[in-house]
RNA sequence: GCCCGGAUGGCGGAAUCGGCAGACGCGGAGGCCUCAAAAGCCUUUACUCGAGAGGGUGUGUGGGUUCAAGUCCCACUCCGGGCACCA
């Protein structure tokens, strides 16, 4: 295509104009109303793909239409540059990560400058930057103090092929490795654990203060998973000392326990079961805990379907509801690590303990009364007890406080929330990461690093791949070490820090990121807490969001940030995924429509119109062969824009209302268009109600001559709704329009005139029976009374009634008349 | 299995409160300009019957509510995503 400018150096040269001016710095002591803008932080993969295409041009639209409202927008950028891709990269080519990740981070900030998209580069910050791991270490150390960070001993992944220890990111759905393939292993090891779980009930709870997509917050209470229901004991029959503790949500349905399970990790296992199934108890629990576990949750067949194993141990508990014995059990279905790690088993309503008592020929009771065609399974409905002694008649919401109150009097009941989510395991056995500031004296125990010591950085000499352990605790000279409490010989820790505990405070620091010796100052952080608009993928709906909530709750309760919000980010978006001809995105194929083709072929201006345009920003994008055109049709926009703006051969004339005060009405209705559109992030729409003011106004300066005077304005207004769009453009044609003024940048936002706005005529529908008969152009003010006679009077509307009265007319003037034969 | 989304022309999509379905763009067709092409500009473009005027049909399927349904209700089909033994 032959553009009108040279696209690549007027872009170049704006690009240079915001870098060099710090254009988007902006200060903490800004009187202006402030506004918190931010894009997720990049994992530094290497060039932008068209996903962060996609996210950094939302991101920036966000920036500079909130600038020219006329607020202080803090719009920041860094880098996640720890992390397992550049340790596996640097492994096989026998490099550091450091160089391959500062390679990597070189290019994607090229390309989010070749784009246009606008950062105060001041507030950068890095995960792998000795003074960011300084804080991020200072931080763990506030846990440890806090009691929020603690060791215990817990499985971790291990990959026999490699000979390491894998990260869960590491591990695919079906148990496998992700590099070599091999089925994982688990193993016991020591490890850093975060009790995010003090936190359940609030993670929960403030969730409903979130102005964030329902279907995150959706998945996040599914993932936290509250319950509410009761833990009581069961009673071993020949040895009235012995109990089992259980949990279950459904007191109401005791009746029906025909036996009780235990998990195999269950510490009571041993004392309950008997000498003759010994050896049957050992075989589950040797089949339940390490390779099984992959056979186990890798069966096609997944979840409560799952093949359910389990041994009878011997031994019978009372049912405190019938006084009858039932079996004792253990088996695979019953997780050790939640509730009391022991259940009471109602088959009549419960569909995973009806799977095992088919299996095992356990009796079946039902204590609620089903509906008609509800089948054989498992009921879990609403529904009147049965076989159930004092709780007959009564609904399940009747009966399950009575249940509750019977056990809290005869079994040592309990009311008791659990919750699904788990302690946040931090260690990684790792090398490229954040080491954890801790060491182990053979006299003091764990001994934390005193902060005057931090960082604790890794040496770079250390090998990676290989030896079965954390890569840092083969390094003599980082492992061996004194203890910082007694002088004595000691040892650093090994591992590093999870990622996402730098992913869980880095829009902290960039509110203060000059400040030395402590993570960030709570009072300029507080000046722009919390984030208002915060943009990502939303393939982090789960863990990156969750634990930056946490991190902050956590900070805010520890005294590290007194007085702040206890919610990091107010509003989310989260835009939808690029797709390569319906499949999802592959590296091979992302490469086909890398950005940078399209800087040089179209421009950055172009390409953003084109992710904004190219449907719902939420909804994913169908990258076709299609795609290509559209792009081009984005570009020739631009370019009708810049042709008319600097059009040469317009024929001026003296205003004439008739013909120029639909061009003022048409501009000033856009820009409310475009306003609201954009404040409900719906861009396409927007971009469309520019094109549709393009059209109208292209034809009338073509048709009709121009007023000057309404020409200017018009292509004014176009040029300032498109500067947060096509920000190259718009300020190419800015300057060249308004030599010496302001960038269109710093110009402020239009407002419409209302009385420019307001509609005088409308096209009022005629319909006869429901059917479009007629279209008259009428008043706004019409009453219903006039509208009905104006339709009446319609020439074809008459022939459509053929002269039989309307049984019924309805008005909704000025709009709508359905006259009903 | 459970929980969320979604289904509108050849394609991406629009319709903000139950009131003109298909804005805007891509693609297609025809034309202007040109020696010719590219670029640009103009017209047209849901389907269908009809020479035309005009008519009929139409928002995944089947019902329903309403003067009026893409929009609300019930049942279902298909597609996408999340969670998956959490008692």
């Amino acid at each position: 295509m032959a553009r009108p400018f040279d696209v690549r150096s007027v872009e170049a040269k704006w690009q240079e104009r915001w870098r060099l001016e710090g254009t988007y710095d902006v200060d903490n002591d800004d009187p202006r109303e402030r506004y918190y803008a931010l894009c997720m932080y990049p994992y530094p993969s290497g060039a932008a793909h068209q996903g962060h295409v996609r996210n950094y041009t939302f991101g920036d639209l966000v920036v500079r239409y909130q600038t020219m409202r006329g607020k202080a927008v803090l719009s920041p950028f860094g880098f996640d540059s720890f992390g397992l891709p550049a340790e596996n990269a640097a492994i096989k080519a026998g490099s550091h990560p450091r160089i391959f990740t500062e390679a990597r981070m070189a290019e994607l900030k090229r390309s989010v400058q070749r784009l246009g998209a606008v950062y105060d580069w001041r507030r950068e910050v890095m995960s792998h930057d000795p003074q960011y791991m300084k804080y991020s270490q200072m931080i763990f150390l506030a846990f440890l103090r806090a009691g929020l960070a603690y060791r215990a001993e817990a499985p971790v992944n291990w990959c026999p092929g490699c000979a390491t220890v894998l990260a869960n990111e590491q591990v695919l759905a079906d148990g496998t490795c992700e590099r070599s393939g091999d089925v994982v292993e688990r193993r016991n090891l020591e490890q850093w654990f975060f009790k995010i779980t003090a936190y359940a009930d609030e993670l929960l709870t403030d969730l409903d203060t979130l102005e964030w997509p329902e279907r995150v917050k959706t998945m996040q209470r599914n993932w936290i998973g509250r319950s509410e229901g009761v833990e009581f004991d069961l009673v071993v029959a020949d040895d009235p000392s012995l109990a089992v503790r259980v949990f279950t949500t459904r007191p109401d349905t005791g009746f029906g326990i025909t036996y009780a399970v235990v998990a195999p990790e269950h510490p009571m296992l041993d004392e309950l079961t008997t000498d003759e199934q010994r050896s049957a108890v050992a075989d589950l629990v040797a089949r339940a805990t390490s390779a099984s576990e992959v056979e186990r949750t890798a069966s096609s067949d997944s979840g409560v379907g799952l093949t359910k194993r389990g041994a009878f141990t011997g031994r019978y508990v009372v049912n405190p509801f019938t006084g009858n014995a039932v079996p004792i059990y253990v088996a695979d279905y019953v997780l050790g690590t939640y509730g009391t790690g022991a259940i009471m088993a109602v088959p009549g309503e419960d569909e995973r303990d009806l799977a095992f008592a088919r299996a095992y020929g356990l009796p079946v009771i039902q204590t609620v009364e089903r509906p008609e065609g509800a089948g054989d399974g498992a009921y879990v409905g609403e529904g009147r007890h049965v076989n159930s002694g004092f709780l007959d008649g009564m609904s399940v919401a009747e009966a399950k406080p009575a249940a509750t109150s019977f056990l809290t009097e005869r079994a040592r009941g309990v009311v008791t929330v659990n919750y699904r989510l788990r302690d946040w395991l931090v260690s990684r056995q790792r090398f490229w990461g954040c080491p954890i500031p801790v060491v182990y004296c053979d006299v003091c125990g764990v001994v934390p690093v005193p902060e005057e010591q931090l960082p604790i950085v890794a040496p770079d000499d250390v090998v990676m791949d290989r030896n079965g352990q954390s890569p840092l605790a083969t390094h003599a000279a980082f492992r061996d070490t004194t203890c910082p409490v007694c002088g004595g010989p000691a040892r650093r820790e090994a591992d590093t820090m999870d990622t996402f505990t730098d992913s869980s405070w880095y829009f902290l620091r960039y509110t203060d990121p000059f400040t030395p010796n402590r993570p960030f100052d709570p009072v300029e952080a507080a000046k722009w807490m919390p984030v208002d608009q915060y943009i990502g993928g939303i393939e982090h709906a789960i863990l990156h969001l969750l634990y930056a909530r946490f991190y902050l709750k956590a900070l805010v309760d520890i005294g590290l940030a007194p007085g702040l919000v206890r919610e990091p980010f107010t509003r989310l978006f989260t835009q939808g995924m690029i797709r390569l001809d319906g499949s999802k995105m592959s590296k091979s194929k992302g490469n086909l429509i890398a950005p940078e083709q399209y800087f040089d072929r179209v421009g950055a201006d172009a390409l953003r119109v084109f992710h904004l345009f190219v449907g719902p920003p939420a909804d994913d994008v169908d990258w076709t062969s299609q795609t290509d055109d559209v792009i081009e049709g984005c570009a020739r926009f631009l370019d009708r824009i810049y042709r008319l703006a600097l059009d040469p051969n317009l024929v001026d004339r003296p205003r004439d209302d008739a013909r120029d005060r639909p061009i003022e009405q048409a501009v000033h209705r856009t820009i409310n268009r475009v306003t609201a559109d954009l404040d409900r992030w719906s861009y396409n729409t927007a971009v469309a109600a520019v094109m549709e003011l393009l059209n109208t106004v292209s034809k009338w300066a073509h048709d009709e001559g121009v007023d000057r005077a309404v020409f200017d304005e018009a292509i004014d207004v176009i040029v300032r709704v498109i500067a947060p769009i096509a920000p190259h453009v718009a300020a190419e044609l800015w300057e060249i329009r308004h030599p010496g003024e302001p960038s269109v940048h710093a110009q402020a936002w239009p407002v419409a005139d209302s009385g420019l706005v307001l509609e005088e005529t409308v096209t009022m529908v005629v319909q006869v029976n429901g059917k479009v008969r007629a279209r008259l152009e009428v008043r706004v003010d019409l009453s219903d009374e006039a509208a009905i006679a104006a339709a009446l009077a319609d020439e074809t509307v008459r022939e459509y009634l053929g002269g039989v009265t309307p049984t019924r007319i309805v008005a909704r003037a000025p709009r709508l008349v359905n006259i009903i034969p």
